[in-house]
DNA sequence: AAACTTTAAATGTCTGACATTAGTTTTTCA
DNA sequence: TGAAAAACTAATGTCAGACATTTAAAGTTT
C-alpha cells in the first residue's frame, strides 16, 4: 500500500500525502478503516508519534475521522457539504484578507458568481427561499441595526438567493465568494440611506425571484452591485482623504 | 491569547482552533512568528507532542509554515491563491465523488458558473488566453487522443476561459467547479462524432471570445452543456441498459 | 576582514509509558 | 436460564524525556 519515504524531509507530511492520495484515487473508501496507528508505524518504518501527526493533517481536511474504544481507529470520511463549505470559508476569507484583494475584484467576482444562478433561482425556488429573503429584509429594515448584524443579514439573505437555484454544488462554490465578502464588508458604514437604496434592491430582486424572472433578478444584482461599488468607494475616499 | 480548553475532548483540535480562531481574526498576522512549541506547550498546559499535532493540522490547511533551526518556528502563512486552489480542487473532487452527485448537477452548477466569466472574459481577455484556447482545440483535434487526455486539455481550454476574465477570485473560485468535474467527465467514452461536436463549439467560443462578444460566449457555453448533458446521458443510459 | 568554529535554539523524530474509551467476552447470581 | 456486572482487549489520546538535525548568530583564529 504505501513504502518508500524519503528520508529527512518531513516524514508526517509524505505520509499523510500518501494516504491522502489512496483516498483521492479510490484506493481506500468511504468508510473504510485504515491500519491502527502502530500498523501504520510499522509499515511506513516509522514512530507513532509521526504516523498520528500524519493522521492529523488528514483530519484538519476531513479525509478521516477516528474513533476510540477496542473497534475504533481510523476511518475515511464522506465529506459532507457542511463540511467542505465551512472549510472553503476559511479558506476564501482569509485568502482575500491577506492578498490585498481589492474590494472592487472580490465584489465584481461575487456578483457574477451570483448572477450565475439568477436563471435556476427564478426556475427552482420555493416559497421557503422567499420567505427567508423577505424576513432578512424586514430585519435589515430595522433602524437600530448594527452594521455588522446589517452585514450578516445580507449575507443570509444571499444566501437563500443562491440556494434557491436548488443545486447543491452551486450552493457550495458560492458560500466562499458570498461569506468570505463579510469581512471586507464590514469594514464599510451605512448610513441610513446608503441602507435603504440597499434594502429596495433587495426588495426587487425578491419580487423578481418570486415572479420567476431570470433578467430581472440578474438586473437587480447589476444595480446592487453597482450601488455596492460605489458606497465602497465613496467610503474609502473618504477614508484616505480624511484621515482620523 | 489562549487559556481554558475543556479536558477530553480532542485538546490537539481545541488547540489548533484556538489559534486559528487567532489567525482568522486578525490576531496573529501574515508571517508573524507563534510561540516555540515548548512555550505553547507551557501556555495551554499540555505536552509537546498535543501541541505539534495541533500545528500539524493547521500546516494542513496552509494556515502555517514551520522553519527548523535557531530562529526558526511556525509562522503564520499568507495563503497563497495557488495554495488555497489546490486545496479547493482536492475538497471538490472528493465532495462529488463521495456523495453521489448526478452529472446533471454538476454539470449545470460548471456550466452556471463559468457564463458567469462569459461578460467580463469577453472584455478583459488578452491574446494569450485566446492562443491557449486555440492551442488546446489543436490538441483536441488529434485523432490518436486518450479520452483522458481529451478531458485533460478541455479542462486546460475551460480555465484559459476563465482566466479572461482577469479576476483573480473569479478564476480561483472556478477552478474547483472545472477540476472537479474531471474525474465525472473521465466516466465518459468520447466517440469521434461527440469530440468534433465538442471541438466545432469550443472553436465557437473562441472566435467569440476573440470577437469580445459575452452573448456569444454564453451561448456556446450553453450549447456546449446541452451537448455534454445529451452525450452523458447517452453514455451512462447505454451502460445501464447493457452492462458489461 | 574573512574564514572557520562553536554555541544555542528551534523543529523533527523516537521510545516507552500510562490514561481513556468502547466493544467483547466472561462471570456472577437471582 | 438469563440478564446484569465484571473483566478483558484493542484502539486512540496524552505525557515525559531523550536524541537528531537544522540554522542563525556569536565567537575565534588567521
Amino acid at each position: 500500500m504505501k513504502p518508500s519515504l524519503s528520508p529527512s524531509v518531513d516524514l508526517s507530511a509524505q505520509i499523510a500525502a500518501n494516504i491522502r492520495d489512496a483516498i483521492v484515487s479510490g484506493a481506500l473508501i468511504v468508510d473504510e478503516r485504515l491500519p491502527s496507528e502502530a500498523e501504520l508505524a510499522l509499515q511506513f518504518e516509522v514512530s507513532r508519534a509521526t504516523v498520528r501527526e500524519a493522521l492529523k493533517r488528514l483530519a484538519a481536511q476531513s479525509l478521516i475521522r477516528t474513533q476510540r474504544g477496542a473497534t475504533g481507529g481510523a476511518f475515511v470520511n464522506r465529506i459532507s457539504f457542511q463540511a467542505a463549505q465551512a472549510q472553503q470559508i476559511t479558506t476564501s476569507t482569509l485568502l482575500l484578507s491577506m492578498n490585498d484583494v481589492s474590494f472592487e475584484t472580490a465584489c465584481e467576482a461575487r456578483y457574477a458568481l451570483e448572477r450565475a444562478c439568477a436563471p435556476l433561482s427564478a426556475r427552482r425556488r420555493s416559497q421557503s427561499h422567499i420567505d427567508v429573503m423577505r424576513a432578512e429584509i424586514a430585519r435589515q429594515s430595522q433602524q437600530d441595526l448594527s452594521d455588522e448584524a446589517f452585514c450578516a443579514s445580507d449575507v443570509a439573505f444571499h444566501r437563500a438567493l443562491v440556494d434557491g437555484a436548488c443545486n447543491p454544488v452551486l450552493s457550495y462554490q458560492l458560500a466562499g465568494a458570498v461569506e468570505a465578502m463579510q469581512p471586507l464588508m464590514n469594514m464599510i458604514t451605512f448610513t441610513a440611506r446608503s441602507r435603504d437604496a440597499i434594502i429596495a434592491l433587495h426588495v426587487a430582486i425578491t419580487d423578481a425571484v418570486e415572479a420567476q424572472d431570470g433578467a430581472a433578478i440578474g438586473t437587480g444584482l447589476t444595480d446592487l452591485e453597482a450601488e455596492t461599488q460605489s458606497l465602497a468607494h465613496r467610503v474609502f475616499a473618504q477614508r484616505s482623504g480624511q484621515p482620523a
